[in-house]
DNA sequence: CAAGTTTATATCGTAAACGACATAGTTACA
DNA sequence: TGTAACTATGTCGTTTACGATATAAACTTG
């Protein structure tokens, strides 16, 4: 037996992983620069693109737990980014809007995609390329969420 | 002006980002039956693979910095996993070596990849599509780790 | 309509990631 | 040879992730 399965090279994750790592890290100095991290940078995406979001809808686009966006969305709170409201209609429920300063940054960041598509156009990494790949991993993230759901059946 | 660019679905890195956390939680039911992490599970791969290696060589195999590897080695070692002994060569070295335990768990963890591989094919994606997806993120890899060389010279 | 269930959010604890900084050993070169 | 630069590892602090659990509001169903 050769275990050749165990090896790193043979993995999936492992360059899913360091990707995901590795893109992060070439976004920071362009975040950085806007005060953000990179999730902070994802939920500013979200309210940009739709103000006013129950917080669940914020950690269903994101795929996240509550327990993750909860600290998160408190963080951009106190950066003065956002307001959290309860909902009239449904209590439970935290209304996220954005406040005059949160949009204001998005004109900060709108040169941000040009400039990593840029950075990864200079490593040989093409719009095409780019552009194939997103489709493929939306396909994976549809079928990874899905999979979850069958451990909620549980 | 549109901002089409900084909406969601536009964005490279975040299907990166999700795909890599979503596989990450699909292999936490095999992981912690052999009470790994995904992290300690990559460092056990790396030693599974080639015993005795500095912590540098296993840093770089997995694109981590030292505070990052680290406190992950020493939670492995207070696992009983590994040893770390300073190399005689080169006294700042630490050589990692795996203790019989570690080299049996070689054995609980070699049925994993195949495992996650007939999860993923259940969800409908192929070995063919696996298998070109992880040249293209390899050169992405290579891309993306050169590109962090850039900052070094700053 | 009361009791159980579900839903939305939050808190706590642990393990990564990673920037900033510290420390000890090694190398280079003036 | 001595001192400056570099290298390997480590610690500390902050932010993510996420399992487990808590709490309050809203549904559901007998």
């Amino acid at each position: 037996m050769t275990y050749s399965q165990l090896e790193l090279k043979n993995q999936i994750c492992f360059p899913f992983y360091s990707v995901s790592r590795l893109i992060t890290k070439a976004y920071k100095p362009f975040l950085s620069k806007i005060g953000l991290t990179y999730p902070q940078y994802l939920v500013m995406m979200v309210l940009w693109e739709s103000d006013g979001m129950r917080i669940n809808e914020i950690k269903e686009k994101l795929f996240l737990d509550t327990n993750t966006v909860s600290p998160l969305l408190k963080r951009i709170e106190s950066m003065g980014l956002i307001n959290r409201t309860r909902s009239n209609e449904d209590e439970r429920s935290v209304i996220v809007t954005l406040t005059k300063k949160g949009k204001e940054l998005k004109e900060l960041a709108s040169p941000i995609p040009e400039q990593m598509l840029e950075g990864l156009a200079h490593e040989g990494i093409t719009v095409e390329e780019i552009s194939n790949l997103r489709n493929t991993l939306n396909n994976w993230i549809k079928a990874l969420s899905d999979n979850k759901n069958d451990n909620k059946i549980k």
